[in-house]
DNA sequence: ATTAGCACTCGTTAAAGGAGAGTGCTAACA
DNA sequence: TGTTAGCACTCTCCTTTAACGAGTGCTAAT
């Protein structure tokens, strides 16, 4: 267990290298403020500190730097909840301006967010859980291809072109139209593809000759691939951080920001609330020595996304973390004011 | 004007810099193939090719490297067309699968196009010259939201959320669409704003009652902006090119790239045909030591859109340029068939 | 007209030295 | 007994110096 004195230059160390990104002597840390102790002294705890495992040297006489076990400790037992900034009153003008749709809402808040802490933000959009669809429709183009539109109730817009086989004439697109409409309105997107392969499948037959390739068309454009919607912001905010100065961890850092799918794997098993997740902790190795923080938003019980803050370890941990508080916050609510609109 | 020798030099030189990145002396080019003369010899040329101004030392006791003059007249006179090269076949693969929309078309492209040249690559997307109103749909998601879509004949499709004021029913905003689409069919894009004003404003008026801020919501929301359709593709291909190598540029070039409308105004600006614009003789300033070649594609004597490349002023430019070509040609022929099969 | 030879230039690399920041340890102090 | 002043030591960073090599320009010979 640390005695007080510990924490208090653990803290301060931390705090200070942080700011400055240069190793802390004993020297600098007499000077603070809060600081009533001789070089000597300090040094002495230091020393200390560096044994326990919460501090590193980067020479044997250089001042010292936090490992990653003393970020840990300082995420889990040093940080002091900062009054909520005015920052935050912009989400909520961001968020409540209720004519965006929800998607819009959440790629401003990834810029915002990474705008305010000059890292980069990873929003994994709403999950589809609760949306369900409100309408689909058909616009033929030409007599051979036409445009086919989904629209569910959270406003969210998808459409795909596709061709129109030979076979099919106007009156059994229509048709089908109609009855899948008619069947699917309010069915859960996750539910649709199965839904489909079941109950409308035999009903089209009846009505609809020739209907199995054209009904694969549709399918295929719409409902077999589900693309997890990942919006990044500020990836060149990692290049104004000193750690990025060497040409090839920018390299290593963008070849991994292009790799979508292996970040929204990342962020998925993200559990609830805030998780920080620092250095090695992180299993993908080009973000080794960064830091990762999640925060989940919600719709009711159920987990909607995830928003994620990725920095160098040495974070702002602070502000990164109250921000990202209000933000889940505010998009959860915005979430519930969605949902007892719309149902 | 040069003598064959001078000529047969400062192609090797240039050729030889576009592939080394290095400085090259004259004993590097006297072991050529194809060239004959003593090291001493091709010094004397080197001295009166630099007097002329196409090349350039780095230091007094350097190697040559070509200088933006040298690139220009290597450009304009000393380019082989190249034998089309497989890749183009490619082209044809990507964009006359019929069965995606032109803007996913535009999107590979600009993919496929910094793939193969390891440069970065920029589409500004199809201009909406051609492109008329198809369909303009709204639907209501609660009684207070609503979603617009509106679908061109080319495919493209748009879709903004908007609230609904309080004053309007359902039947005005059916009455509303219904007028509009009446009146709207087949109405090129670009005309939209001033056909709204014009005719049909009053027309609405006359049916539908407080209708003016209801129109003004609807119209805000599609027709004052025409937000610029710009791909990019491949930037993270420039942190491997060695001019790159130092992180200022990067930060630079990373700047630059976010400011899409700069991007757009400069390639708007390209005639026909294709253009190579060399270091300084770019106006914006980030890219003053990169080369963009820039080609454009048609719809008849319409301009559309332009295809270009961004890269270090060493330039790969006969292979740039015999792809850019055979690209802007593959998409106006494209163009031509969805014209066709629409009209 | 071409080329061999040679002195010269300049960038690159390695080694050497000095300054400065910071440490660990010991001994003195309150 | 906890704290501090003092001091030798270590390591980085910067500068200087020297050697090397790639490449040039010029001159004289072919």
């Amino acid at each position: 267990m640390l005695t007080g004195r510990q924490l208090l230059i653990l803290q301060v160390i931390i705090d200070d290298f942080i700011q400055s990104a240069q190793p802390v002597g004993s020297r600098a840390i007499s000077k603070k403020d809060n600081i009533s102790f001789s070089p000597a002294t300090i040094r002495n705890v230091m020393a200390d500190l560096e044994d326990m495992g919460f501090l590193e040297k980067t020479h044997s006489s250089s001042g010292r730097i936090p490992s990653e076990k003393g970020y840990r400790f300082y995420v889990d037992n040093l940080l002091s909840p900062e009054i909520i900034s005015d920052d935050v009153n912009v989400f909520k003008h961001v968020i409540q301006d209720g004519i965006f749709e929800f998607e819009q809402v959440v790629q401003k808040s990834a810029e915002l967010l990474s705008d305010l802490t000059n890292y980069t933000s990873i929003i994994l959009g709403p999950e589809v859980f609760e949306t369900k669809l409100k309408q689909l429709q058909i616009i033929t183009l030409t007599p051979q291809t036409a445009v086919a539109i989904l629209i569910t109730n959270t406003g969210h817009v998808e459409h795909r072109s596709f061709s129109i086989p030979n076979e099919m004439s106007a009156s059994d697109l229509e048709k089908m139209v109609n009855i899948l409409n008619d069947r699917l309105h309010g069915v859960p997107i996750l539910q649709l593809p199965e839904k489909l392969n079941t109950e409308v499948r035999s009903l089209i037959r009846l009505y609809v000759s020739d209907f199995e390739k054209s009904f694969d068309y549709l399918k295929a454009a719409f409902f077999n691939e589900h693309p997890v919607k990942l919006y990044v912001g500020g990836k060149t905010n990692m290049l104004m951080q000193p750690e990025f100065k060497d040409i090839d961890k920018v390299r290593s850092f963008y070849a991994m920001m292009e790799k979508e799918d292996e970040i929204a794997n990342m962020l998925k098993a993200t559990t609830d609330g805030i998780k920080v997740t620092i250095g090695h902790e992180n299993k993908v190795d080009a973000i080794k020595d960064c830091s990762l923080i999640t925060a989940t938003y919600h719709l009711g019980e159920e987990q909607m996304g995830t928003i994620a803050l990725l920095g160098p370890t040495r974070m702002e941990y602070n502000k990164v973390i109250t921000l990202l508080n209000a933000l889940s916050n505010e998009m959860t609510e915005a979430l519930y004011m969605w949902y007892k609109n719309n149902e």
